[in-house]
DNA sequence: GCAATAGTTGACTAAATTACTCGGAATTAG
DNA sequence: CTAATTCCGAGTAATTTAGTCAACTATTGC
């Protein structure tokens, strides 16, 4: 478990899917665009978030991604773990072949911390994060452009919370 | 707040200080020799732990690191933010020049996840790490044999960092 | 005072990772 | 067919990690 900008990305792309999946599949253009990510870059996540079958893919014009299971389903360490390689940093890589009677201590310390954190994590839905992103878009009602963004987002919450 | 190779390093090198503190100072070459931890690295890291008041130096001989405060006093989140430097991967850096109407989802997204995993290792204590690791060595005694695999371990957790 | 010990600092470097670009191939709607 | 879009691999600049090296300062023991 690494937290680093790249596990950001993955998120931050994936709520704005969240977002806006139930007007068809979403494209990385798009996703792109709204979010200041290149367009290769997400390229890079998102073949990893479909190998990690958090998103499907259809391809062609009309195209983009969709969420392969609801916002309640899919979790913040999901999406981190999908993108942050394994890494797995217990020096040992999980054998025990560390110092004699130390290789218990960076091991058995990150591995229950890991544990924690991840576990803490897996506990946040996209669904807590897309409620969440709701309430401040309408605390926060500026224009046209948010007012639009606001409805498809109460749609798409409809939608996926139904399913 | 990131979890990187780096904080663990940090984590890793205080636990030991912290175990071993009543001798008197401890050397970065001991650190150094018993966590398989480069000494020219150690020297960067308690640099920064020091400057960030976490740990006192005494120079010359029979000179080393103490910790500057009690071990109930020093937590996880201390020593990762003393090693890991601020970067704060809001994107926008807490100023609010992200894009027009989506410039808070990515902010307040990191910001409220950030303060929550820095609460929770915040509230994990080198006392607590300390007391778990004394109870792993007395459960698990080793005996002479176990001390000659020293050597061949400290070759294999070089060799492992790759991985 | 001298020598040994140990921290302090800064500059430097190799390797890995991050964040990204480019070019093209596969797929599919219209 | 053509355009839109994902898919894929190679390449790359910037950054970070992890570590080296050398010179320096402070302290202690003799």
């Amino acid at each position: 478990m690494r937290l680093t900008t790249k596990g950001r990305f993955a998120v931050t792309a994936m709520l704005d899917l969240a977002l806006r999946e139930t007007g068809g599949p979403v494209t990385l253009a798009g996703i792109s665009e709204r979010q200041g990510i290149s367009l290769s870059y997400l390229e890079q996540l998102f073949g990893k978030l479909r190998r990690a079958q958090l998103v499907e893919s259809v391809r062609g014009p009309g195209g983009g991604y969709t969420l392969a299971r609801t916002v309640a389903e899919i979790s913040v360490a999901d999406i981190i773990v999908a993108v942050d390689e394994p890494v797995d940093a217990t020096q040992c890589g999980g054998r025990e072949n560390c110092h004699d009677n130390h290789r218990c201590m960076t091991h058995d310390l990150w591995t229950s911390l890991n544990a924690t954190i991840f576990d803490y994590l897996s506990k946040i839905s996209l669904a807590s994060l897309v409620d969440n992103q709701k309430a401040k878009d309408t605390s926060v009602v500026q224009d046209q452009r948010t007012l639009r963004r606001t409805a498809a987002c109460s749609d798409a919450i409809a939608g996926s919370n139904a399913a």
